[in-house]
DNA sequence: TTAAAATAGGTGCATATACTCTTATTATGC
DNA sequence: GCATAATAAGAGTATATGCACCTATTTTAA
């Protein structure tokens, strides 16, 4: 195998290109919130429970398109922490998820924090270049996912 | 806060929207390089290694933009199936990383099931979305990384 | 030359991801 | 009404990620 072509591998994976970036993208958000005591991922569980009335792990993880075991297990530190709140669902099969009062409260806080960071990055891209940065990922999203 | 506004941050937060679409293309990838037994990770490690006389840990980690001691717990398993050796640097300090022969011969079977992958995620998404999707992700790494 | 700084690397811990398998419960078809 | 399907969820296992901390070496500077 050619040098050139090992080149051509690391630049043209989509696969290791997605998630390098998405390693740098993730420890810009991780520093902002790390003030509130969240993760990138975990700001994303708490915003998609906050309004939610009916979440449950299998909604919540087509909500999210995520692997249903991933959520459950990203949820259990917050759960540990008081965040996240499971009660019994409609079904004795279902849980219902919602937020704690502590829950509202470490998100309110979290809020501006993720909106410093959001704001980072789009300076840091420039706001024409992060407009298409997100229309490609939703396009990929849109395409990949066989949900 | 108003609903509007948590749908407003699930569709636009970079971090989240970056995570699913790699979600989505790794699993593509994963499935085409099954067959090799690789993940897209790994195949990317191999890659990298294919040709290097002079890899170390640190050194490797530096050249895929990931931290250090990631790298080393990806290699573990790859060391595990005998695809990589760990033999004594020029230094007592160092490491000096390389595929073994068994290494070389399953990356070269992964090889076509990678440009299969990627053929298929460049298909799917058209390639002129493709280019553009990769031209903004080289951009984040480059603006993101304190590197 | 030797104490301090820099370098290379690993471990402990915690989270993120997802496949497979298992259990419990509900819904369906006959 | 009951055997079977489908649904909801968790556990086991394995990899991916990265911070804080530690050890072992080498380099540098006084």
């Amino acid at each position: 195998m050619k040098p050139s072509k090992l080149r051509e591998i690391e630049m043209s994976c989509t696969c290791f290109n997605l998630r390098k970036a998405t390693r740098a993208v993730t420890a810009v958000f991780d520093d902002f919130l790390a003030a509130s005591g969240l993760r990138g991922t975990q700001f994303t569980l708490l915003a998609a429970l906050y309004q939610s009335e009916t979440a449950t792990v299998t909604r919540l993880s087509q909500a999210l398109v995520m692997d249903r075991t991933t959520l459950t297990r990203n949820l259990k530190p917050l759960q540990d922490q008081g965040l996240v709140r499971v009660s019994p669902g409609e079904d004795r099969r279902t849980r219902a998820l919602s937020l704690s009062a502590k829950g509202r409260r470490v998100f309110g806080k979290a809020v501006p924090l993720w909106e410093q960071a959001q704001k980072q990055v789009i300076a840091s891209l420039g706001k024409t270049n992060w407009d298409g940065l997100m229309k490609h990922l939703h396009l990929t999203s849109e395409r990949m996912n066989p949900y």
